[in-house]
DNA sequence: CCCTAGGGATACTA
DNA sequence: ACTCGTCCCTAGGG
């Protein structure tokens, strides 16, 4: 989806180019993308839970076609779900899976094409298949536009290939789209360029494009709906643009959005109703205050220093929640697993099921062991179980009073915040069954892991794009 | 009049 | 026991 409009809005600023451009270079790659659009030539046996993998052709074509012109990709795969998605997460499985049970009654290739879902099991196909080709690839830690914009801005890579219109919401410097797969001919928009792009009249859309460059841009796009957060009902590109461009700041924007699409509804509104009004005027900056930061802020991989970082420098320290909704950090050692060595499913931080069987090609085990799992619980008796089971995994579901329950000696680790929706686990998978031991943790030994780099889970938070929309319905 | 939101066609393969 | 669409056209609202 990524932001609704926005590459027909900004195409003046766009040009038509080959990418022969580029050779002698390397161009960051969303492999997702280029996955989903091969899962077209075998949607009927992926959503009938048939044996194939016919969805590498389209991507490894690609690959030798930018090869052929002497580009060298790097492909980047999407990593774990950031806490703000799930509500367009969550919108477009329901889509999916609906249209998966129209295929099984109806048999129609329209549904089976349209509940394609991309897995990471293909995800992994797909990488197997690059190792061997010697083809580098990235694993984001989250979304993999942050990670590709990363990559170019630290000239590791000359531009990305995509789709997705959030890489110029993440101010990419240059993104490529609409790749052909025969001619080789694309559309770049290089971000500087944006100064000057023009409407349909021909006057300049972004007047002192320093701002907009800064933040403005970005801010426009947020306020439009991006994936992260839904729109004021009714508002789109232009409106946000026009709102902008003549009070130059997210703030006062916004109450000049309200006034319009909100208040102006809600003029029979009792004292107390217009308190409620402001509170939901107050309520919907401070969560475009959050996109900002995820645009700005989120947790990428840095291949030179090997570590997770921030997109950009944190200006100031942020609060643990906040941070949290950048995208948490994990340990070292599963960053590296995960990121450079692409070896773990990104959500569950768990080895590939095929990667575990062949012996060949598996990690020492001593790596796959967290050293935040140490940390926690130097008690634990390892010996107990399996070491190259260990890991840290995600916890879906824990609820408060497991967590305060008594422990018994060879325990893991979970720590409740004050809100129950961001929990810090450490659990044991044995090969039969999962457990997770739980013990609280105090405030300055949260702190205390999160500062030395180990792992923070997070349960669902609830979608706070919900709240706002079904706040502002109730009007 | 302009803008937003939603529906329909469409992708992939040799 | 499973991760993202997009372009074009039009109806309908402000």
């Amino acid at each position: 989806m990524g932001i609704d409009g926005l590459l027909t809005f900004v195409r003046s600023a766009s040009s038509e180019v080959h990418i022969s451009k580029f050779a002698g270079q390397r161009v960051a790659i969303d492999a997702s993308s280029w996955l989903h659009r091969g899962a077209f030539s075998c949607a009927r046996e992926l959503a009938l839970g048939q044996e194939t993998d016919r969805y590498l052709r389209f991507p490894l074509r690609m690959i030798a076609m930018l090869r052929s012109h002497c580009v060298e990709p790097v492909l980047v795969f999407d990593g774990a779900k950031l806490p703000m998605k799930v509500r367009t997460d969550r919108l477009r499985s329901a889509a999916r899976s609906a249209a998966l049970q129209r295929a099984h009654r109806e048999q129609r290739d329209k549904d089976f094409t349209d509940s394609i879902t991309v897995t990471p099991a293909m995800a992994d196909r797909l990488l197997r298949k690059l190792r061997e080709s010697d083809t580098a690839f990235v694993v984001a830690p989250y979304e993999a536009d942050a990670q590709m914009v990363f990559l170019v801005e630290h000239g590791h890579c000359a531009a990305a290939i995509t789709e997705d219109s959030d890489l110029l919401a993440f101010r990419c410097p240059r993104t490529i789209y609409k790749l052909s797969p025969e001619t080789g001919y694309c559309r770049l928009h290089s971000f500087d360029d944006l100064c000057h792009a023009t409407d349909s009249s021909g006057s300049l859309l972004f007047d002192d494009w320093q701002s907009w460059k800064t933040g403005l841009f970005t801010d426009m796009c947020i306020l439009s709906g991006c994936d992260y957060l839904p729109s004021i009902p009714g508002v789109g590109l232009k409106t946000a643009h026009a709102a902008l461009s003549t009070h130059r700041s997210m703030q006062r924007a916004i109450s000049a959005l309200h006034d319009k699409f909100i208040w102006s509804k809600a003029q029979s509104a009792d004292p107390a109703g217009r308190a409620e009004l402001l509170q939901l005027t107050s309520e919907h900056l401070e969560l475009c205050t959050m996109c900002q930061q995820i645009f700005k802020y989120a947790t990428v991989w840095d291949p030179v220093s090997a570590a997770l970082v921030p997109l950009h420098q944190l200006g100031t320290s942020l609060d643990i929640r906040d941070r949290d909704r950048l995208g948490p950090l994990m340990a070292p050692s599963d960053a590296k697993l995960l990121c450079e060595d692409g070896v773990l499913d990104p959500t569950s931080l768990q080895l590939y099921p095929t990667v575990e069987q062949s012996t060949a090609s598996m990690p020492k085990r001593e790596d796959v062991r967290s050293r935040f799992f140490d940390a926690v619980c130097p008690r634990v008796n390892t010996a107990a179980c399996e070491p190259s089971s260990i890991s840290i995994v995600q916890q879906n579901v824990v609820r408060r009073e497991t967590a305060e329950s008594a422990l018994p000696l060879n325990e893991g680790a979970v720590a409740p915040c004050e809100t129950d929706t961001f929990l810090y686990s450490a659990g044991v998978r044995s090969p039969m069954h999962f457990k997770a031991f739980h013990v609280p943790l105090s405030d300055e030994a949260k702190t205390a892991a999160f500062e030395s780099a180990h792992l923070f889970a997070i349960d669902s938070p609830p979608c706070l794009g919900d709240a706002f929309l079904q706040r502002f319905r109730g009007i």
